[in-house]
DNA sequence: TATAATTATCGTAATATTGCAATAAAAATA
DNA sequence: TATTTTTATTGCAATATTACGATAATTATA
């Protein structure tokens, strides 16, 4: 049916989901990259280094605010690109904490 | 056109994207934590556990493994999943190598 | 050998995602 | 005000994903 059922998940689930499939793309993850790299960016710049049509890229930018990773500051004609330092933080220790799980000695096979 | 330009991106970028994409489901979370906190799994504990139909399961259970993260120790009629602990390691470092990049005093806004 | 138990695969429907051209929107500038 | 610059939105086509019923495949058991 092409739907996921969030319902039967935990928040937590749903949560670490949420953040993993916005990072689930090669773009969105070379648009971080890129405005850590440059500190800030603008949408046509990255349209230049990435390579990507410019409702592409936009489209890809909003995915990225929608998880709050990063923010943009309009500036004339302009917006601003930066990452959100904090959600930063709070998004590392999320993936961090999950996989600080124990798993020693839990294999079978 | 639905169909993701991985050409244009680095081996990295890809990987992470791969990585980070099959995670971005939380039926797949689940399946992770409960066969973590079982130690192991069969398919039909999952599918108990987790509520959904068992075609679906062993499908989430497809890409757990095409990345690694779990395997499958074929027991008669059953197929015990389990943590790929190396895997998960080096999964984990990945991740967490991409957030330990340093984005301080790089906001713009 | 026939049946049961378990998992994988196939086929399909519904929905989501990706990408882009066209265009709208908004602010700066001539 | 008209034009330019820049980004967002809309609409669409192509493909991918999710979910499940039906069924195949495999091994254990009666």
């Amino acid at each position: 049916m092409g739907v996921t059922k969030s319902e039967i998940f935990s928040e937590s689930q749903n949560q670490i989901a949420t953040i993993a499939k916005v990072l689930g793309h090669p773009a969105r993850i070379a648009i971080l990259q890129q405005i850590i790299k440059a500190k800030s960016c603008i949408c046509g710049d990255l349209v230049t280094e990435i390579g990507l049509a410019q409702p592409t890229i936009s489209q890809h930018l909003r995915e990225l605010k929608n998880i709050g990773i990063i923010k943009g500051d309009i500036e004339g004609t302009r917006v601003c690109y930066c990452i959100d330092e904090d959600k930063w933080g709070e998004i590392r220790d999320i993936l961090t904490n999950f996989f600080q799980q124990d798993i020693c000695g839990k294999e079978c096979c």
